[in-house]
DNA sequence: ACAATAGTGTCTATTAGACAATATGTA
DNA sequence: TACATATTGTCTAATAGACACTATTGT
């Protein structure tokens, strides 16, 4: 390892050309629903190291962007994902030895597609895929360096941030059943919930805070059943908790 | 600087020694409650850039070091603060410019002392002083860099933590009051709390979960008043979610 | 008819919020 | 005594969870 310069103390005016150098780069840990399982996107690597393991998209931050800019851009250049509904922080990662190159600390992002979107997701990349998370949960799937941990860190946040943020509304479409909707919660927290009580939950305040139903239905599943009206998202996800609590 | 392999992209490898670096640092938002208001641990900067103007402690993260680890020594270094009751992660900031003289991306990491130990703090460094968080909120008080931007998101995380998680513990020592514990909600959220409901909730369960009293009583504050009876910490914040909801 | 999915109604235990009243200390 | 803080009790509206029941489709 090549550390150059002592000093590294913002107090006592530092001598600016003596620190350590890192390299910065930022993974992006796409998630979308589907076949009511949690998935997420995963790159198969074609250099070293760790050639042809599976890792998150991502890469190296220029100095002229912004973190989230950085996150944006690697994501549509290496899944074609163009603006996804939710790109958020998650958090850095620079434990000494992750890269076995150099030092570099990499800045982990979330985004959600809907899961209309992900079927067109990772088709120009021809070797990107989706993956259960619990393949990786389950360690059935080894990922290149630290990532194994970058995606269970995300998947707790989504858990959380399902309860307290207006993120369902990035897992699905702009029109969408209550069936839907609840399938997302279910897959993010692997628990059943009551549908009487779910859709109780989402209909009460104004009727309209939560969801607003379209007068549309959606056709019927082939095997029967009553077709599912549509619905759209009211307003009251930015201002007010969410109606719909984990359950313990 | 010497890079060597080939590069972090996995799908069009691009080249290898041509990527950027930037200079890692880790600061630190130090916070507490005294006078029933929220206040965060700042220093004056004694080199440029900012010579003279209030920061946070921070500096420069090393190669064999977690960032963790640097967040907690730059503390320690900078402020005397040993091992505080809270040290986490709050997010990474790399907007260019952010630093005049050189690419620098920073982790910043929130951590909470309590009231008892608040005062002990940044005696060793002449230059470190408690503030009220409301000064930075009303740009009455400029801070160097980005370390405005810094500290409201730390208080928004705190706020909601304070509503999620176990964090209050942080905030008193290992005996406290239940009005010294409501402060610290009241300072956080800037709302007050009926005393009533707020005890309610702590005795609720099975009485112990949350708060165990001690036999001990504290003394009558000058001007009169029962004495209030002493606490501690039960088992439950880490299991379940906390009793005490913000208002809305 | 039967299976499958969508949607409604109702009961109960728990909880949040408001607020009156009591207890115990100092000046 | 007056005042200040701590602590208890009570009432009410809203909510979460369980679960029986009805509605509308395809095979």
């Amino acid at each position: 390892m090549t550390a150059q310069g002592p000093s590294h103390d913002a107090l006592k005016g530092y001598d600016p050309s003596a620190f350590p150098t890192f390299a910065v780069t930022v993974d992006i840990v796409l998630l979308t629903v589907t076949d009511e399982t949690l998935q997420v996107l995963l790159i198969k690597r074609g250099g070293e190291p760790f050639l042809g393991a599976w890792a998150l998209p991502g890469g190296f931050k220029t100095p002229d962007e912004t973190l989230g800019q950085a996150a944006s851009r690697e994501l549509e250049e290496e899944t074609g994902v163009a603006a996804p509904a939710h790109l958020k922080q998650l958090g850095a990662y620079g434990d000494p030895g992750r890269d076995p190159r150099t030092n570099v600390v990499t800045i982990a992002y979330t985004a959600v597609v809907p899961v209309a979107a992900a079927t067109s997701a990772g088709t120009d990349a021809a070797e990107a895929a989706w993956w259960p998370v619990a393949s990786i949960q389950s360690e059935s799937l080894a990922l290149a360096f630290d990532h194994r941990t970058l995606v269970l860190d995300a998947v707790e946040r989504a858990a959380t941030d399902l309860e307290h943020t207006s993120l369902v509304s990035a897992f699905v479409g702009p029109a969408f059943t209550l069936s839907e909707l609840q399938q997302v919660y279910e897959a993010v927290w692997g628990e059943d919930l009551d549908a009487a009580n779910f859709r109780r939950a989402l209909k009460a305040k104004d009727a309209s805070t939560w969801v607003k139903g379209t007068g549309r239905r959606r056709q019927s599943p082939s095997g029967g059943g009553r077709p599912a009206e549509e619905y759209e998202f009211g307003e009251g996800w930015e201002s007010e908790p969410p109606p719909v609590s984990r359950p313990r």
